[in-house]
DNA sequence: CATGAATGAGGGTTCATTCAT
DNA sequence: AATGAATGAACCCTCATTCAT
């Protein structure tokens, strides 16, 4: 009675891909890249060299399957969020907090995640960030969508909505930045209510 | 009458420097640390691979100084902005107005920059990038005293100046990276008025 | 039936390993350590330079273990021919024939061992020559040892037995260092015979 | 009245060329051939690299002409101690001395010897050492033509006087060395009293 | 089908030597 | 005549990738 042998085989080879995709997530964010060898890859997730090269056809292979899953989670995520309906400053409340809270314990993804879409990823071939920046790009263009509904309700100033959105993803990337270099400094719920407030009201006085 | 042989050599040496520091800033910023050799560099630069390990004792050492010099530039210029004398909202001004004009038309160093300071050091060497980071943090520090003057003058209101800042930082990196990514999508001038803009005054309606 | 698959693969390996050793000895002591690269060794007993990296961690590597196995079956046949039990001037009859008979036709060992033990190891690295150094005054001790029961008995003169073993161990050396230089000048056998005259009568006349 | 310019120079250039073959003496000595460099000679000695190649060739020639030199004075003051008029257990008896101490409290020179003499000179170059091996088979034989007169006024026993001499030197060589490596092991005089008594008598009792 | 031994291109670095000043 | 900046061949070693078992 082996009726569903190819479901288990199935799930047999998802399981050791992630346990693969695992084990390069830590080792490429602790050491870089260029510092991790595909064959310490292997020997960390307990395979051989050639099993490894079974499931991607090459270091690089390995390295866009890692950063593109992870993102597409992410921003799944996001996405979902901003997809919500109902009150504008909500849904940008719970955005923040999303965003934040994805990271949260979470450094190796952060680190990498960084690397990939604020500058670096220049430093592993070119033309491998190439989806992921798509990827990131239209995150932000839903959520200048969102923010150009909550110019049209009068909730936002008329300012242009992408702009809004590049300035609310560099204060929230700043501030995963900064709890990443130093990951006492502040509890996330703080960095949430600080960023929410700043982004929203501005610094001013009166 | 050719009194003066020292400082001459002492100027091609220079010459010759920063000939290198340059070939060495566009291969790096174009092509990543790890996919630009030493052999690359001498050839681009014109000269022989030994001449440029005269410079640099190894490539490690021809990296840290076209990060270090290119950061202590930027920052001395930046910190000089924040030591005027003044009008604190002035002074911050000319603060983000200087940030984002020295990259401007600067593609090669910024792409470095970033990927020095948001994150992706680590895909060099471990410990490579404790220097920088301290003087990136002391910048932040200097802009934090800065709105911290801003605050007491009741000019900016009552939160963190420390997070201020970051918050700031995290702006104002973040336009830069998206003119990095889409050079004519917007002019520097109208950039720095957005910046402005969303920093003092947030994007809440009202 | 092919149970023993391990052995199989162990033996392959150690075939290799010697097949290397037997290269790297014949090339060190034709040219010299800093004459001989690990290309040339690894082209001329026909693996690829990365397999012979699979063996040796280094060239260091490589040289200490041939020297140090070199020495390793030199010091047991000559160490296990001092530990018989009997007649000493039988066992000094014996070690003499045993070290002369050794290098016998066995050039490029020669030449290696004195490079190490005489002298100009320090051509190669400082500290790579500490162990065979002490492997060497180990058997000096032990020859030493030897002769002083040789004094107790009566047999050899009241003289310092550790000296005598120098002394021995210098005029040894000299006649296998003058086979080396011209192989064809006297037969293994007389120049045994030789040594043994001349260290146990000395050259006086009467 | 400059009339004696000539001389003067030339004085001047012999003192740097003694200059740069004690500093190379030193570093070879005490490094081995290949771990030291040209610039390292040179430095040393306080003169511009150019200038070292003035006086040298090359690097192999600067070693040549050191262990030449060196070679040359040993073997001139060891020959004339064989030349001498007289008995010729005196003869020996010096020349015994003289060899002793000549390396007494040279070290440097004593390891540089060996290294040439004793084995290890393929470690630098083939080839270099045929005309110290053939300066050093000279005295061999001048030697043995002392020890030849020994045998035929009955003062030695009737044995190959080569042989005898190449004994001989491997005595010498054997506490040299011995000295060499344990410099406080036993004084001068002990060892050169040693090495006659146990040449000439043997090491059998009665 | 998994394995891991074997491969060899390519990279960082050194240093003997030359030659314009 | 002395200098030392410049050269580039050659070396040691790593690691992504392949393929026979």
């Amino acid at each position: 009675m082996q009726e569903e042998k190819p479901p288990r085989r199935e799930r047999e080879k998802l399981r050791q891909r992630q346990e693969m995709l695992a084990v390069a997530l830590n080792l490429f964010s602790e050491k870089g890249y260029h510092n991790v060898s595909m064959h310490e890859v292997a020997e960390r997730a307990e395979f051989a060299i050639g099993t490894l090269y079974k499931f991607f056809r090459n270091k690089e292979d390995l390295y866009k399957a890692l950063i593109m899953e992870m993102a597409a989670e992410y921003h799944n995520a996001l996405s979902s969020v901003l997809s919500r309906q109902g009150d504008i400053l909500t849904i940008l409340n719970d955005y923040i907090s999303a965003k934040m809270g994805i990271f949260d314990g979470n450094l190796a993804t952060l680190r990498l995640y960084f690397a990939e879409t604020r500058g670096a990823s220049f430093n592993i071939k070119a033309g491998l960030d190439k989806d992921i920046r798509k990827l990131y790009d239209k995150l932000v263009r839903q959520l200048a969508l969102t923010l150009k509904k909550g110019i049209r309700e009068n909730v936002l100033r008329k300012k242009d909505p992408y702009y809004m959105a590049v300035a609310l993803e560099g204060i929230t990337n700043a501030f995963l930045f900064y709890g990443l270099e130093d990951p006492d400094r502040h509890s996330y719920e703080a960095n949430v209510s600080l960023i929410r407030d700043m982004f929203f009201k501005g610094v001013l006085a009166k």
